[in-house]
DNA sequence: CCAAATATGTCAACATGGCTGACATATTGA
DNA sequence: TCAATATGTCAGCCATGTTGACATATTTGG
C-alpha cells in the first residue's frame, strides 16, 4: 500500500504521529463522519414531513435553480427517472413542488416549489448554512476558499465545470410560484394525476 | 432567508456576483458532489465482490482498528446491531474478516481482516486517498490542514473527540490475521454458525 | 453460587431510495 | 405524417437503514 505516497521523510511537527497516508485516510474518515452530521439535522426535520434525503435533494435544486426540468434534474443528481419520478411525484401531489407546461416546447415540464416549497427549501438550507458558517468560523482564516477549492476539485474533472455552472451565480432568491403566475399557466391543465 | 449571515457589504471580488450565504449554498452543494464522487471508484469495485458501501465501512475500520470489538463498530457507524450484522455475516462468511473470542472476556468478538480482507480494505483506501492527494495537490498550499480542520468543524460536538481519536495515531499498518494467530485462538470454536 | 448485567447473534417485518426494462402519451419538427 | 423527444408510469428487484423481540454465552456482584 503507501506506495502512491510514499512517507515523508520530514513529517511536521503537527500530527508528529501520522505519516502523510494516515493523514489522508484520516481526512477519508473524517469526511464520512462529517456528510453524516452534515445530513442529519435536515434529516431529522424533513422526517416530519414524511421525507427523505431524495425530497431534500430535489427540492433544493429546484428551490435554487426555478423553471428545472425533469431532464435537467435527472443530469444533476444522476439518478433514475424512476427514482426521481417517487420522490417528485410526492413533493407535487403535498404541493411542494408544481410544474407547468414549458412556454416554448409544450412537452417539456418546468419545476417551481410552492410558497410552501420554498419554505422548507430555505429551513433546510438555512440548517446546513449555519452549520457550514461555524464550521468554517471554527477553522479559522482562510478555511472557506480552501475548502472550497478542495471540494471542486474532488469531483470527477468531467463534471466540475458542469457544477460550477450550477453552484454560482444564480437567480436563488424567492423564486417560488405566485398566485398570478398560477394564471398565467395553470398547472391542472398538465398534470396526468385524477386525485 | 438569508438573515442568519446578512450578506456583507464589502463582498470582495472573487466570486463577487455571490452572497455571503450564496457561498455556502454553493459549499453544500460541492459537499454533496465531491462525496458522491469520493464514493464512486471504491463502490464499482465493490460490486464486482457483490458488496456495497455499507460493506466498505466495516471492513475499513475493522482494517484500521485490528481487534475492534462488534459494540465499537456500532458506536462508530452508528447503526443498528441488525443493519451491521447482515453486512459483517457476509464479509465473514467470505473470508474477508475473521472473529476470535476476547482473550480477557470471552463474550467479546474481536475483529480482524484476513489478508484477503486486508488486500481489498487496501484498495479501496488507494482509491479514496489518491483522490484526496490530487485534490489536495489541485486546491493548492494548504488546503489540506484548513479542509481537515474544516472537516472536523463540521462533526458534532459532542463526537469531535471520539472521532479526532479514533483517526489519529492508529496501529494500521498490515494488521491482517496471520497464520500463527489463528492457531493461537481458533476462530471455529466461536462461531455459531454450522455451515 | 446464583442472578443480573453484558456482549453478541438472530429472527421477522418494514421503509427508503437506488436500479432495470418496458411501455404510454403528448408534442415537436423534418 | 412520422420519427424523435420529454415526460409519466408500471411491476419488480436490491441494498441498507429501521424496530422489537428473543436466544446464548459469559462475567460479575451480592
Amino acid at each position: 500500500m503507501a506506495d502512491i505516497l510514499t512517507d515523508t521523510p520530514e513529517t511536521p511537527d503537527l500530527d508528529a504521529c501520522q505519516s502523510e497516508t494516515d493523514r489522508l485516510v484520516a481526512c477519508a474518515e473524517l469526511l464520512f463522519f462529517a456528510y453524516r452530521d452534515f445530513t442529519g439535522e435536515p434529516d431529522a426535520v424533513l422526517e416530519q414531513y414524511g421525507f427523505g434525503r431524495a425530497h431534500h435533494r430535489v427540492l433544493h435544486f429546484v428551490y435554487r435553480n426555478p423553471g428545472l426540468r425533469v431532464a435537467r434534474l435527472l443530469d444533476i443528481l444522476k439518478i433514475t427517472k424512476q427514482s426521481l419520478a417517487r420522490v417528485l411525484k410526492q413533493l407535487i401531489d403535498t404541493g411542494f413542488i408544481i410544474q407547468r407546461t414549458g412556454p416554448q416546447d409544450r412537452r417539456e415540464r418546468q419545476l417551481f416549489t410552492t410558497e410552501k416549497g420554498s419554505a422548507l427549501a430555505e429551513t433546510l438550507t438555512n440548517l446546513q448554512v449555519k452549520r457550514l458558517a461555524q464550521a468554517f468560523a471554527d477553522a479559522g482564516e482562510g478555511a472557506d476558499k480552501a475548502t472550497r477549492d478542495f471540494l471542486l476539485a474532488m469531483i470527477s474533472q468531467d463534471q466540475r465545470q458542469d457544477v460550477e455552472r450550477l453552484t454560482r451565480c444564480r437567480d436563488h432568491a424567492k423564486n417560488h410560484a405566485s398566485e398570478k403566475d398560477m394564471l398565467d399557466n395553470d398547472p391542472t391543465s398538465v398534470s396526468t394525476n385524477k386525485d
